[in-house]
DNA sequence: AATGAATGAGGTTTCATTCAT
DNA sequence: TATGAATGAAACCTCATTCAT
């Protein structure tokens, strides 16, 4: 007969209600938190009622998760495509904080949502998420593993503080004011290099 | 009969309801967050009625800001009282770091709902708490003013990311594995000196 | 087996919890009015949860509105219907009167809700629930319109007395004493013919 | 000895923080409505706090009489001024209507929370209330009796008919277009002289 | 006469979620 | 996959009133 009818081609190039609900979340989580955010306005922000959300996911709470996966997975690529060449280990490590600060300062909804709701350790889905930071963390303990250091340095506490910095940065953060990269150089810099003149 | 007791006990041993609810608010606040914190919860924990609350507080919000004003009062004089010496000026810092950081993490409940309850720039709240804070900070801008730099360190920079490592310990401290004093004394000679043997 | 039925019954048994539920609010607004009436009241009259109220309409408010658009509707109609023939002018007003009292005065419930909240200007309801009413008296305008009245005679004033004497018989009107079309046979008479013996 | 001290004067001059309390009252009774009003509204307008009403009056129900008390009173008083002459009957009724609607539209806020405020006979206040108006619609008895009528008028609803289109009239008066001795002089000769010039 | 604190009841509304369709 | 309706719990807050001072 003739050729087969070619209809229903939107299965293929949208999917994906899923992922419109998950941006949605991410907007609503990063701009009220979680505890503000409501399911009927993640819903809404999708185009759907809030019944439909658990047609999708089965808790607001797995909602939470998705939103980690997806932003953890971003930064994750991100920073590792960063650190893909041959650099010395402090420009790298500069690189990958540079990429870390551009995803984390960059408007992006997912990395705003992350770090508006950090769990404690009382929240249920504290372990499972923590997980997920774990793991993307593991990027800079190996990039301190580079570094040549003075013999005792406390590599973990070091990791802690660099980190520590840059996701407080997010708290005062002033894009007409400050640049990512600059920010990743400076606080590299600060560490590397002395500032005490009469040391 | 003889002469009247001149005083009245009571105001001396039960002068306020008003500290019995802050205390119970930073409670709440520190252990739930302010969404999740109830009035009620909080009321409860006062040994009052929801709505008692109100006679002292006029809002929710107001007793977030008490709290505020109550924590950040406190933290300044211990760190104020930590400086009150004449020690050369990298100690005379490291010296106020270790009583920042004994504050915050020596879980005192009023720190602690500072920490979980940072406003952001969209919360209504945001304008006054902020200003709290601030001055507070203005204590660590004087102590690097102090420290002989090198040529055209940026000292905004250097404070934000001090102060912004410390805060962030908060969400991983350990009172098992580390101390606050030594994470000062680290963190400080992560600026101090160089880690760079090349350098 | 035998082909299925195909009516689905509920469909036409229960068509509207909507319909119970403002029902039930017309009733606790003309028992208590509407300050008084609590929405737990209206849902537990319409068999629902306070909370179900709001999947039907979105505030309490809301509802009344609803209670005055069903009042308005039912009374235009029944007026209208009374004034369907060919009747002279001042027949026919007093047969609308006669309606309109009938209506008013005779125990249903969306009259007497309508009358016992008439907003006043201050009231955020007052323009949308004043268009509803004020397209109710426009029947009346028609009718004095209709009237072969001495020259000069302010037609506006005459509407708004006649109506406001039928309102306000709302306050004081007693069933076992009077009845609806003796009052508007009344007062359409009073207004006809001259009271005045010297005149 | 000397001549006594004057001093204290205000307690003869303002002995009444409860007329204070009462007029704060009307204005909220009036502005609001009763239900709407708030003891602490009304103890706010009249510059005290809430629980130091209750030296006054013993509940928020005996402040509504109360208001009722002066309204009706003063009323009472000013219609009874308007007709002490020697008038016809028609015109001295004329003339209680203008001094009626004066009061009733001319702002005054005890009059205001009288109209807004007309207690339904499942009111517990009903009772007291209604007498102190029955009392005052005696005056418009007395002054129908005086009217040379038809044999046969039925006065009582003649006297309902003129005191509700006049009640009514607050609830569409607008002092820009309209003035009340002019509504009561065109009210009156509705009802004096024929209107319908067929008869 | 006045008040600050407290209370128990109850106000409207929102919440995350379920379920039949 | 999506929805409208429904729910029980709980949210913040206001209410009129009481009481010791």
């Amino acid at each position: 007969m003739t050729a087969p009818t070619l209809d229903k081609p939107k299965r293929v190039t949208r999917p994906s209600r899923r992922d419109d609900l998950l941006k949605a979340a991410a907007e609503c989580f990063a701009e009220s938190g979680y505890d503000a955010a409501s399911t009927r306005s993640i819903a809404a922000r999708a185009g759907m009622q809030a019944a439909s959300l658990y047609s999708h996911y089965k808790s607001k709470a797995d909602l939470l998760i998705g939103v980690h996966e997806v932003g953890i997975e971003r930064i994750t690529q991100e920073v590792q495509a960063s650190i893909a060449n041959d650099l010395p280990p402090w420009e790298r490590l500069e690189a990958a904080c540079a990429a870390h600060l551009r995803a984390l300062l960059g408007g992006d909804v997912f990395f705003a949502a992350l770090m508006r709701n950090v769990p404690l350790r009382s929240d249920p889905a504290y372990t499972v998420i923590r997980r997920l930071r774990d793991g993307y963390e593991t990027i800079f303990t190996g990039l301190l593993d580079d570094l040549p250091l003075p013999e005792g340095t406390d590599r973990r506490k070091l990791r802690l503080m660099l980190l520590g910095s840059m996701s407080w940065s997010f708290t005062w953060f002033n894009p007409s004011k400050d640049a990512p990269e600059d920010l990743a150089r400076t606080f590299v810099r600060f560490l590397r290099h002395s500032l005490d003149p009469a040391a």
